[in-house]
DNA sequence: ATCTTATATTCGTTTAAGCGATTATATGAG
DNA sequence: CTCATATAATCGCTTAAACGAATATAAGAT
């Protein structure tokens, strides 16, 4: 399975891994990771698109609005690990989370 | 810690991950590595520096020969699962370990 | 049809990193 | 000291990938 070493190369990003710890949340859609990390949409888009060729996510289309989610298999012995007993020790991601919250709670509130 | 994302990208390299295996095994000196893989000189020594730097192995000098062995310490956890749970699967990796064995006996014969 | 919103793609630039080939360094042997 | 061996470092080249900025596409809303 050449796709190990793609999953890997996928991981080596900061930027996707924060993203990853996000969608181990729930699935998103674009904006909210781009709302919840503060990066450009293009960034956001690129990476989600990244991930999603390395089979780490898929996406799912409803209205004008690209869901993602996790899409982890096999390797989810090793990732699930490294999210739960690596990343989410550490500031940044703790941060990342408590932002997710925060901005779905604002985001319900001005648009449902 | 930064270092994490130093290990993931040391983890983002085949050459690397075939290294980590044999590592994982015993400690190995620079070209026990490189009689293994079937790689320069070079290449395996820029690679174990690269797995240094990112905290991953630590070396020791004796007379000419560098040897290098596993420094993992709480990261431990994922990569012990990437090597066992995914990276033992594959049959690149299955034939690395039994190419180290066979040039373990042919280097005890021919050297000690 | 037009306008807005959400997402993806392209462009041009910059940086990290891989490679083979070669050279440097250091240790030990004779 | 000289030579051989083990390892590291350097050079020049090539490729992958990250970035911001701008543009394209597609779906709704009006």
């Amino acid at each position: 399975m050449e796709k190990l070493l793609d999953a890997l190369k996928a991981l080596s990003d900061e930027t996707r891994l924060r993203i990853l710890n996000l969608l181990f949340e729930k699935e998103l859609c674009v904006c909210d990771i781009m709302e919840t990390l503060q990066i450009s949409q293009a960034k956001a888009s690129r990476h989600l698109i990244y991930l999603k060729n390395a089979d780490l996510v898929k996406d799912r289309k409803h209205a004008q609005w690209v869901y993602y989610s996790l899409a982890i298999d096999e390797r989810i012995k090793f990732i699930d690990s490294l999210v739960y007993d690596n990343l989410r020790n550490l500031e940044l991601y703790q941060n990342d989370l408590q932002n997710l919250k925060d901005w779905l709670k604002r985001k319900t509130v001005n648009c449902d």
